[in-house]
DNA sequence: TATTGTTATACTCTATAACTATA
DNA sequence: TATAGTTATAGAGTATAACAATA
């Protein structure tokens, strides 16, 4: 179990330290990256949402945010189902800075990852998503106690 | 290649998630877990290879190692091979900090790992092998301007 | 009562660049 | 000249807990 464990952060590290490197011409650190990313090509979310979806808490998340805004990238609108809820979306700006930063980065992704196979990228793909439901399974029983 | 990349980011976050509330039992954040986990089994390794081993850059590494050997639980040495360089290597403290930690960590990952066949892993663990180098081969053609 | 997001605090990490001491 | 590690600075992320508004 040790090596697969070992292979997956340095997979991991890998990737990012490939992708820090290209995010920060962006002028963009990584967790905003992470979040213009998932903002991307959705209609907006919701704090709750975004949290979710990355590593970041509500705490930090609304300073992380707020640093997004101030550059006009994301703008916050009231939720219209829920009066406790905030939207955040990217702005025309944000968009363009999305297409303008994410594209490129797959494009210097892309010659490591079509260095597997067809079939190994799949293979990994499933593997991958194993793992990861028994991990959030595991996540899950230490919550209602592991 | 856009689903495996989603794939390999949240199944490392899964992993994370399932670490860090696991980790912060034991006083560490995370880098700092980083460091004892990478020192723990070997007899210290410099600076640099700490940096090589791990994100994290020479002058933050400085302030990690710091707060750590505040605590006991790491003490640099002069390398005697090579008078710039520092050897880090974890305190009999340190030691028993790694033992105490680590290995219930791995405890507690195990079902998730074990729930994926032996040959899945073996398999998984082949695929992120190869991933990882042609990443890593990818940062290198961009260091040499790609 | 529970949930969403904000605020406040204190600390850690981070990038960057200038610095020292060795090589 | 190049490399290993430190220092200085300024900013960003982080955990935590208390808080306001809404459900």
């Amino acid at each position: 179990m040790v090596p697969v464990i070992r292979e997956l952060a340095r997979c991991y590290q890998a990737f990012q330290r490939a992708s820090d490197a290209h995010i920060r011409h962006s002028g963009l650190t990584p967790p905003q990256f992470d979040i213009v990313v998932t903002l991307g090509n959705t209609d907006g979310m919701t704090f709750k949402d975004l949290g979710n979806r990355t590593l970041i808490t509500k705490g930090t998340l609304t300073g992380v945010v707020d640093r997004l805004e101030a550059r006009g990238l994301v703008a916050r609108a009231a939720s219209p189902t829920d009066g406790r809820s905030t939207l955040v979306k990217l702005t025309p700006e944000g968009e363009r800075l999305f297409h303008r930063v994410f594209e490129p980065h797959l494009a210097f992704l892309a010659p490591a990852f079509e260095s597997l196979p067809e079939c190994g990228r799949k293979e990994l793909e499933k593997r991958l998503r194993q793992l990861r439901l028994a991990l959030e399974k595991r996540s899950q029983d230490l919550a209602r106690q592991g």
